[in-house]
DNA sequence: GCCACGTTACGGTAATGACCGAAGCATCAG
DNA sequence: CTGATGCTTCGGTCATTACCGTAACGTGGC
């Protein structure tokens, strides 16, 4: 095998706790400095910059310099795949024994973002509604938006035939990529799909993120619109 | 969060190259003798077992005992999207030096099984051509199979219908998932219709194993099958 | 210019863990 | 029973590497 080594190399990086915090935390998809993710790590400011230099080496983060600070980020969707892939394994094996619920996991289990998706009790009861309501079909391997999910988003502003377009997709059908959530163990909506109306109800403040965290709040505007627009049962 | 510690423990354990060594190996789907492992991950018999007895007992392998051998396997199909995911990025990374093709790769790149499914050039010259002659739907989020590929796929004698029922799916179309192929970064058909196709072709004497490898080889059979039934090009 | 802050580079230390040799258990063949 | 094979356990050695303290290097504000 050609890449054995590097094969490795990845996952060995990726097995350490403190780079796992690190990337934990970028997952949400922003950029991060790197005082921010010693803290994140619980390592000092020295180890975190050697750790940081590392990952951006072989490739897994991407730099950005602004001014005295260092923003890094996931360097591609491939990553953060790799990393809820694992996740999703690590969470599997742990189910095993009891699984304690702290309360810094609630506002994160209710919900958060998902490297560009939504994830949480809010990315699945959406998924769910989309579902209910003849918008889109999930499967655990795959998914698709009807042709009624596609107006309906349309309606909502989310132009899905300008996605198609943009990435040269000759397929006739809007297909989607279902994730599923560690938290909730349900598929819930991800990729080019999903990442559009994420970032269209941040934009629309339907939802905003809580600082320092993964996790985002549903505005009341958003409380509405995803009940009544989306059909939506929240509790 | 929760499973942090958890998540290191998997990749650290995936981390090393001996155990990375085996896992690949156990990529193919079969179970392999602890020896067979050893040899492998290229360590002797007694640090294999140590290896061995981890991965297990968190959860990664699956164990069987059958009279004076361990059969190990991988212990979901999760682990192998998990692996699958890594090798994805690693062979992305490894882009940028100059990659060597040994000889031992050939056969693997021609054809080769990943975990359930076919891969190498098969397996995507058969995604190519169900999508060339409408039978399947894929982008690299997902795919599907259209009703005109549920057909051939009957008449091949692979019950797509029985395999949704069996899964309890009230999805009305056949979804697949498309898997980025490592060696010819393109997609191909994974999932349970993969699966299914994959099973199916061994079954029929279109395929066989190259002992000692995760390699196949078509058959003649296979040959005109391929060639005549799915319309495929294989050089 | 100066100082404060964020980040990196360079030691030395300590702990983790991979590895193998030797020995001990099982299982199967004769 | 006896020997052979497959696998595991134990003990000890060695390499790797995470970690921090100290010090140096940039950038931005004053």
């Amino acid at each position: 095998m050609a890449s054995n080594a590097m094969f490795a190399t990845v996952a060995s990086l990726v097995g350490d706790p403190a780079r796992a915090g690190m990337l934990h935390a970028l997952m949400d998809g922003r950029a991060l400095t790197a005082s921010e993710l010693a803290q994140v790590g619980r390592v000092t400011p020295q180890t975190a910059s050697g750790h940081l230099t590392r990952m951006a080496a072989v490739g897994l983060l991407s730099l950005e310099k602004q001014g005295r600070h260092r923003y890094y980020r996931l360097a591609s969707q491939a990553v953060a795949q790799m990393i809820e892939s694992i996740m999703q394994v690590a969470s599997g094996l742990e189910r095993k024994r009891p699984l304690f619920v702290g309360p810094r996991d609630v506002a994160l289990r209710a919900a958060r973002t998902c490297y560009d998706h939504l994830a949480g009790r809010l990315g699945v009861a959406l998924a769910d509604a989309l579902v209910a309501g003849g918008y889109a079909e999930l499967a655990s391997d795959a998914g698709l938006v009807t042709d009624a999910g596609t107006q309906l988003l349309h309606r909502m502003g989310i132009d899905v035939d300008a996605l198609l377009a943009r990435r040269g997709k000759r397929a006739p059908r809007v297909l989607c990529r279902p994730c599923l959530d560690w938290s909730e163990r349900r598929p819930h909506l991800a990729g080019a799909v999903g990442a559009a109306i994420c970032a269209h109800s941040f934009q629309n403040g339907w939802i905003r993120r809580i600082p320092a965290s993964r996790a985002v709040a549903i505005t009341a505007k958003g409380q509405r619109i995803f009940r009544e627009d989306f059909g939506m049962h929240l509790e």
